[in-house]
DNA sequence: GTGAAAGCGCTAACAT
DNA sequence: ATGTTAGCGCTTTCAC
């Protein structure tokens, strides 16, 4: 194979453990020793076996995150923050997508590389509680995203159902009554869509009006055109909402290209809403109204968890901690005056 | 730690060969004893340590995919076809970004976790042949995108030269003759933009044109704000194009966004064509023409090379096969009749 | 078909 | 301040 350290050792005279103690700066040894030793590992061109040390050590260094489709925007902005932030803590990030099969989220939950990742951050979208409480795999396991669990695990998200909240709020406020759901799921209770759409419900009611469930969309998935297919399916059923607040950016820019495509102007005869604050939604030619949650501070939570639980620093009972979101205006809720000129990138 | 073979082995009342033998799957062993071994496996909740088995093995199974930034779609996607790719030949992929940063490019074509990764594919912006001569790591790489390299390493890219003639010939074909290129770069011949600006000089040169170098624009980097930034910008001097050929989509989103900002109909007063045929290309509101390189192409060929590479069983000389695209016409370049009907989704 | 033992490269006790 | 040694959990000869 390679160089290893008892080949440096023979090379500069000395033994295994000082050339271990020079690699891994060891405070006492002498600068002439260091020198020495340094030289031999430059002419070798040493370079430590990592995984000799991991097996030493009993852990790699190596934190995984699976999140459902690196071509949902999100989940890739979201990617990047969570490798600087491991990277701050000198942890590495192995990435792997779910595909959003709830298959491949139990077995990544279950043990994804057994003993080559130190810990796991995932975002579920199947996933229920039992599986988790089932979950025989001892690496730390951070969650992350729209579902609840009762589950002791540690759990990063916003407020969804507040934040759902004010972005209704802001269509009211805007004058709008016939606010649409875009992004819903059949079926089970603890859909992702949970959260917001209950957000949506109980702003609607506060403001003494009765929610009207046929607004209520019902998608495939949490795409582009999943989002234009809903709309057309909403608007084919007759119905004429004055605005649509959808489950996430993707879903408001496919809903926005088919009210463009049979002629709806947007803001004007349909407001639309989005979540995820995705840069995209910057640059859509109508820029999108959306939710920002707070990317940086979700990464960097989800990743502060594992290390201190990695650490052993951690308490016991897990933590849910709130980063926080701000809702973004732009033109998609913004009646213009005349022509449109964005007031955010 | 956990239970190793030989707790297995002292359970089961065998030694640690034969329970290495059923874990592997090895050939010649009784169905008694497999069946014995199995239940102390089950019993013990026995999971192999990958890493004392890639100690051992002197590899991991684990490939590097460094790309500069997840941000863009491109990457984005890409990735998730390249862990597509690897899964296939049971590789899990460790992503990284290198931000842009050439200081990043050349600690990861360094050796990124050295000895953790099998092999790595990177795609470089900034890295220069010499960087790549001067490399000691061992571990294989293949590299991807459009500069060009003298260096000894599989490279898989597209015919840049080829696919921008296309998408100019395309823009041409429909009467436009001051056509813009938005993304080049000050400085070295060898940017990223080279192969795509040698195309669009090359075309409008065999259309017996003149390349009006006053339509080049240069973009500090490669995202929707620079594309914003350089459109305003050849709008502010003064120029007219009749038409841009953008770097890459995001460029050409961000240059869509400044057109119909100012006020430009798109394609009426300027046509766009992009290149990537990012998911958002075909959902923005005047859809993109734009070249679509054949991703998953990309992603199993380099995978295949690396694994090749891995395997021993490549030959020596460097590979630089050529995966496939297409120009794909879409709304941003069709003069349309009345109403926009999508054309391609 | 199964067992015993060596060793992958490293770190951590312990010794000097 | 530096050297010696055991062992992390696995695979791999080589016996039997």
């Amino acid at each position: 194979m390679g160089v290893s350290l008892k080949d440096v050792a023979q090379r500069a005279g000395v033994s295994i453990k000082t050339v271990s103690n020079v690699v891994n700066n060891y405070q006492h040894v002498t600068p002439a020793m260091r020198a020495k030793v340094q030289r031999a590992i430059d002419e070798l061109g040493y370079r430590p076996n990592l995984t000799a040390r991991h097996l030493r050590k009993g852990r790699t260094g190596i934190i995984a995150l699976a999140v459902p489709e690196f071509g949902n925007p999100y989940f890739a902005e979201l990617a990047g923050e969570v490798v600087d932030a491991a990277a701050r803590h000198d942890y590495t990030v192995l990435v792997d997508h779910t595909a959003g099969l709830r298959e491949k989220e139990l077995l990544v939950s279950q043990g994804f590389r057994s003993h080559v990742i130190d810990g796991l951050i995932l975002s579920p979208i199947h996933l229920e509680t039992e599986d988790l409480m089932a979950r025989t795999e001892t690496a730390p396991l951070v969650l992350l995203g729209e579902r609840e669990y009762e589950a002791p695990y540690d759990h990063i998200a916003i407020d969804n159902v507040a934040a759902s909240r004010e972005a209704v709020r802001h269509l009211l406020g805007l004058g709008h009554r016939r606010i649409a759901f875009l992004g819903s799921r059949t079926g089970r209770e603890r859909q992702p869509a949970h959260l917001r759409l209950r957000g949506w419900r109980e702003e609607l009611a506060a403001a003494g009006l009765e929610p009207d469930e046929s607004l209520v969309v019902v998608t495939d998935g949490y795409g582009r055109e999943d989002g234009a297919a809903g709309m057309a399916a909403l608007l084919d059923r007759g119905e004429r909402p004055d605005a649509v607040f959808a489950y996430n950016d993707l879903i408001a820019i496919g809903a926005m290209r088919t009210l463009t495509e049979r002629g709806f102007r947007i803001p004007e005869d349909i407001a639309v809403v989005g979540f995820d604050d995705i840069e995209e939604s910057r640059y859509t030619t109508t820029t999108l109204t959306t939710i920002a949650p707070d990317k940086e501070a979700i990464a960097r939570l989800a990743v502060d968890s594992l290390v201190e639980r990695l650490s052993g620093e951690a308490t016991a009972e897990p933590r849910r901690p709130r980063p926080g979101y701000r809702l973004v205006v732009r033109e998609s809720t913004t009646p213009r005056p005349e022509s449109g000129h964005t007031e955010d990138h």
